[in-house]
DNA sequence: GTCTATAGAGAGATAGAC
DNA sequence: GTCTATCTCTCTATAGAC
């Protein structure tokens, strides 16, 4: 809060600021289209001092990455492991990972482009920041509570997992993008949370915990507009 | 079929192997990396010999997108055309999209790609083909049967569309990307047929079309795993 | 139509001054 | 720590032969 002795020093201070300038611009243009000096201008440095903290373009790829991705296991970690019991913990990591992609809305892009970079027989380099992913779903979903999931539903978690990050990283990122005469802001404090309870019922319908519904009720064949 | 007269004049043959060569490598490498030279190896020709057909590099990535949007806007045209009532026919649009994807998967993470390129002052490359998809949906779907689908639920379309879309391009390109070690195809008809089913699913959920569930009745909480 | 050859721009990486 | 200067490589685009 005072400039006079400010609580980082002056390189620790570069090095965050470029992460965050990389971050940025990796996430609107990809790895490729970065250029060094995009990043450099957009921290008000020269190309060459961010060689100073980072070897290479690829090395800094990498720690943008590592930040994104050890936030998100931060806040999902978080999530399932309390001690609620399991569709409520389930839920919770779903509503955690959706509040993070809109908080931080790069880590959307940067999925995409990794995900649409994957190829056969060329390891994305997301794959290297997956694995606590796996590890953390596996210990408190599928062991804790001795299985329980196994009882709840026959879902392949693969899927379902794969139809959540999908769905969130798609409209954070493609609303704007698809619809740019609407003004509409994914991110905001509103479509977030209706975007958050639409991704929860999916869950809720493919774990099989939807209960009676309440909000929307089914309609019969009665009076619907079928011919 | 017979090698002595050749269907088509030998450079139309060239210019499609250019198309369809080009696909495969923007799909995997993106824009940016893609190099002509590696689609002229592909065809087995010369890099100088591309520009013969395409001016450069814009056009012809331009070209490829026409391509793999046309042929998906035939698909959902036919499936949304059809003289059903409505549900059925917004049932039998998004089976057509996703068998389209799942027959052609290069169109997974072009739009992936496109999505992600998209930034507030770029108008993406894609915007120029979406346009007769919404003209599509207006006409068939809010405009048709003279507002039926008001009727059927309040659901905001662009909200399904981008869920579906999402759910499907992730399922197709991500599947393989982050779980390598899986031998897992889900172009495969086996899994795509799970995946076009878990998504009508998500369809009838969110349209308040579902009806009584069959296939996996709500759980009570009866003898559920809550504590 | 397809090729060879080359021009020219762009951008990453490096060396070394301050 | 941050800068200037430069080296080097890659890739697009073009010109022109066959």
């Amino acid at each position: 809060m005072s400039q006079a002795a400010p609580q980082r020093p002056r390189a620790e201070r570069t090095r965050i600021a470029v992460l965050e300038a990389a971050e940025a611009i990796f996430a609107e243009k990809g790895f490729a289209a970065t250029r060094l000096e995009d990043v450099a201008d957009r921290v008000g440095i020269r190309r060459a001092s961010i060689v100073y903290y980072f070897k290479d373009k690829q090395e800094l790829y990498h720690a943008v990455l590592a930040g994104v991705f050890g936030g998100l296991l931060e806040k999902i970690s978080a999530a399932l492991s309390r001690p609620d019991p399991l569709p409520a913990r389930i839920e919770a990591g779903v509503g955690a990972w959706v509040d993070y992609v809109g908080a931080r809305p790069s880590i959307a892009r940067l999925i995409l482009r990794e995900v649409a970079d994957a190829a056969p027989g060329h390891r994305p380099a997301v794959l290297e920041h997956t694995r606590p992913f796996f590890d953390l779903i596996r210990q408190q979903v599928f062991e804790r509570d001795g299985g329980a999931i196994a009882r709840l539903s026959p879902i392949d978690p693969v899927h379902l997992a794969s139809t959540i990050a999908g769905a969130t990283v798609f409209f954070v990122a493609a609303m704007p993008a698809l619809l740019p005469d609407l003004v509409l802001d994914p991110v905001s404090p509103a479509h977030l949370a209706a975007h958050r309870e639409e991704v929860l019922g999916i869950v809720r319908r493919l774990l099989g915990t939807q209960g009676p519904r309440k909000t929307r009720p089914a309609r019969r064949r009665a009076s619907g507009p079928e011919e």
